[in-house]
DNA sequence: TGAACAAAAGATAAAAATGTCTTTTAATAA
DNA sequence: TTATTAAAAGACATTTTTATCTTTTGTTCA
């Protein structure tokens, strides 16, 4: 198991690589982000339309449309975009299923996993979807393969 | 998503149920097991016949049989356990889901899940399946619920 | 206007994870 | 030896995740 779904490792990918472009002042199209971040073109359609309802990015339709992202949203931490995906179970579920994680009634691995839970949060609460743009830029960082 | 598959999450707890078990000198069969962890039965029963397969646990068939653990496994880290049901992806694999994780050609998160990863694998490999003995006979932690 | 373009939406499909049922094998004890 | 017990094994079912296909809606531009 890796720590996101695989339909999260898609968003994550396409949301850095549109803000790429969009600070470029670049729309850009399905086609071009699912080349762009090597995953399946329909199945991230789908997933784009999602965070699109959710206000995560923007898009156009029609010639010289695509999806864009604002500079508002530009400013959103990463976890916006794990939260709308997956839900906030890696934030505050227990790490070895109980309904309910508590101090109160913990499982063994409560208080070393709360700690590790809290700083899964912290990065992805702190970089926001713009923080990584200049690396992206000069190619220091990669979204494919 | 949670950080261990369903699966794991049932492994994890009836490896534990069945440690506790064994330092007190019972052997535990299938469906106290399942009662004890709070998890479906038979789906248990396929969980715990490949993890002793995979020689992580020990059972015997017939009368007064029934699942235990020897004391050298008792004292094999509970990564094991997460090795033998999920694989190494959550200690090796790339956050963002890249075929490789590498400093050489890194995702925007590979530092700091790099060290997130670390810290799960430390945390899942210094403690062992016997760690948690004591506190599980007291009734300090708890497997169910 | 209407032709072309591109995302949205809805319907299916395939694969993987999770859960259940039935039969078989091995151990114990009477 | 035979009956009973309990795990192992194999087959099957359901649900969720991942992926694809088709039709519709909205936008742009000639
Ligand atoms: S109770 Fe399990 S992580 Fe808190
Ligand atoms: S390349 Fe993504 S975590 Fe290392």
């Amino acid at each position: 198991m890796a720590i996101f779904s695989k339909t999260c490792e898609y968003a994550i990918r396409a949301v850095l690589y549109i803000a790429h472009k969009s600070t470029l002042g670049i729309k850009v199209g399905i086609k071009d982000i699912a080349a762009g971040i090597d995953s399946p073109e329909l199945y991230l359609a789908k997933i784009l339309q999602d965070l699109s309802r959710k206000g995560l990015i923007n898009s156009v339709k029609g010639p010289n449309g695509g999806f864009y992202i604002s500079d508002t949203s530009l400013a959103r931490p990463l976890s916006d975009i794990v939260e709308a995906v997956d839900g906030n179970a890696l934030f505050t579920g227990c790490a070895l299923g109980l309904k309910q994680c508590s101090a109160v009634n913990p499982c063994p691995l409560h208080n070393q996993f709360k700690a590790i839970r809290d700083q899964i949060y912290q990065v992805l609460n702190v970089n926001t979807i713009g923080t990584f743009n200049e690396e992206l830029v000069n190619g220091i960082l990669s979204l494919k393969k």
